[in-house]
DNA sequence: CTGGAGAGTTGAAATGTTTCATTAGGCGTA
DNA sequence: TACGCCTAATGAAACATTTCAACTCTCCAG
């Protein structure tokens, strides 16, 4: 009668002498049916291997239970302890996790939310690789349940957790000045990353407030934020006249701190003395380089549990409100930057 | 007649004026629609905005669109790295990666793979806890594809994937000999991990094949493979009379080479002068530490990208032989080892 | 005895697809 | 005109589950 097949609620239910619905309640309401009875099916599943199949479940109940994460850039540490922060709240939901990865292009974000759609997710989280996209603008006319993680949409029409990057900025910098540097760089781009722009709005709001001249602000723009484009920057900070050079530099994210680091310290030059660095997000290896990294702190795990209490609430509860929540970032004094 | 429902083929269809077949010939194998039928209905799915539900598709067809990849440390780059090999194959198979994390606890890992089993996904690549757990040869009696990541099961009952450990740990110790270091460490535990018990033997082989005492090649054994514990053996390491001491360290993965390097020059020591470093994985960050890390790399997206051929082959060919492949490791020289 | 309540169990309907045997219609040939 | 062939389209069955109204017992109060 199985022959082959993998067992199905109907082979239970046949060899343990009761009805569908009985072995159906005892997955599901197991307090309805009585003890012996339970026993009884509980053995008969056990002994055929028998494994509910999740699509014939979702199909009927019309539920699924997962939530998904598409996660911007898996090179970066910073999103997969993000992940992580959302996995635990899905662990607590007695959720699954479905985790997805762009790597910042945008043919593949569609193709994964498409994908995820078909599954008829719960809720999905999403880094984008712009947060003005129209096929997010879909996302929400769907009904999905959709939250913004680590970015702002102007629209403001879905939730969204990010942190206060303008404050991110003003920490950074206001830290190198405390430190007593005149001269300061500020290193991240492109600037079309609405977070760069902010992080340095805030970098020169500080900076004029501390009544200095904005000309002791140099941007040096990169073209992405990584290790490489960080190294990069180093080799443009040391081809400045001497009386230009700045001898403090904050970094729009630690990636690129990590490359001016280690740039640096390859050409000779001594950390903190000779240049002060600060980063941005205060990822695990922050602290682990050969000079721990000062760093802006972004409460990574945090950002990605709030994010996943705010799709679950959307998913759950009929009266939800979008919420736009924002963290607050704190600087993590280290080496690299304290003399 | 749709009232908030989201639309199905039978709403499809009736738009259309066609029948259910008809729609999913449209989706399924348009060759055989003509093509005026077939734009009808195209026209009618954008309008209703229509979206496959995949349970469904996946109920009636038996057969899931996904793989699966339970990874052991999201805080380690290297599974990341393995995790892209993976999903490149399996884009190009047109499907889609579910990855998990285990975070090395073995219930975790339990919860998954059931979660997994009732999924029905298509295949599982994993890197165990423990590659003998009995829960493993449950799968495979199961029928379920799998293969095991960078481990290898000793009964072979199944594909794995992995780097020669014993070459790999030949290949650090011989560098470091041939630098002319007279005493060395290795560093890495527990040994319970079969690899590291594997690189430790490469290690004593290679060191007596030279002609080296054994007494010369110090163990320090750590509690995990993380920068904390490669800081902590970095302390050990000092606290040596010095004439014990070694001169060149070889370290059982990258993580614990970056926090001995952090450790040793915190400490003041010169790197590679003082103490030359060798790491294992040669993961992105390893390039990126403030004295270059040599390192033996493991062809980590390879590694991947070979373990989700061999998890389709097993899923599509019915004639599949289970393999064991190993891949070849390799030196990658740095700063941290050449004087 | 009868009636009713409550606990436990049943079985049919419903979910949204795909598949496949069947039918319809058009066209050329005998 | 009758026949067969080919291309398109059809619609019922099947997939594995959940749900729910209906049913059967048992037990106890009246």
């Amino acid at each position: 009668m199985l022959n082959g097949r993998t067992p199905s609620v109907k082979d239970v239910a046949a060899a343990a002498g009761v009805s569908l619905g009985t072995v159906s309640n005892v997955m599901n309401r197991p307090e309805v049916v009585s003890a012996r009875t339970r026993e009884r099916v509980e053995r008969a599943m056990a002994e055929l291997g028998f494994v509910r199949n999740e699509s014939a479940r979702q199909l009927r109940a019309g539920t699924s239970r997962t939530l998904a994460y598409v996660m911007l850039d898996g090179s970066n540490p910073f999103f997969h302890d993000v992940a992580q922060g959302i996995e635990y709240a899905a662990e607590d939901a007695d959720l699954s996790l479905f985790i997805c990865n762009s790597n910042s292009r945008p043919e593949r974000e569609e193709v994964h939310l498409d994908r995820l759609l078909q599954q008829r997710v719960q809720g999905i989280l999403i880094t984008p690789v712009n947060p003005d996209a129209p096929h997010l603008d879909e996302l929400s006319k769907r009904g999905v349940p959709l939250v913004i993680v680590d970015r702002v949409r102007r629209g403001a029409d879905c939730c969204s957790v990010s942190v206060d990057d303008v404050l991110g900025g003003r920490i950074g910098i206001e830290h190198l000045a405390e430190q007593g540097h005149e001269r300061v760089a500020f290193i991240g781009g492109p600037e079309s990353l609405g977070q760069v722009g902010e992080r340095l709005q805030g970098a020169r709001e500080i900076w004029e407030e501390l009544g200095r001249r904005p000309e002791d602000l140099v941007v040096l723009p990169t073209e992405a934020m990584t290790v490489a484009e960080g190294r990069s920057a180093g080799e443009r900070l040391v081809g400045l006249p001497a009386r230009r050079r700045p001898t403090g530099a904050f970094c729009a994210n630690d990636l690129l701190a990590l490359g001016l680091l280690q740039q640096s310290i390859g050409s000779g030059r001594h950390i903190p003395d000779d240049l002060a660095i600060v980063g941005f997000d205060d990822i695990e290896f922050a602290a682990a380089a050969a000079v721990p990294l000062t760093s802006v702190r972004q409460p990574r795990q945090e950002l990605g549990r709030a994010a996943a209490q705010l799709v679950l609430d959307e998913a759950t509860n009929p009266d939800h409100r979008h919420q736009q929540l924002s963290f607050t970032p704190e600087l993590v004094a280290r080496a690299s930057s304290r003399r």
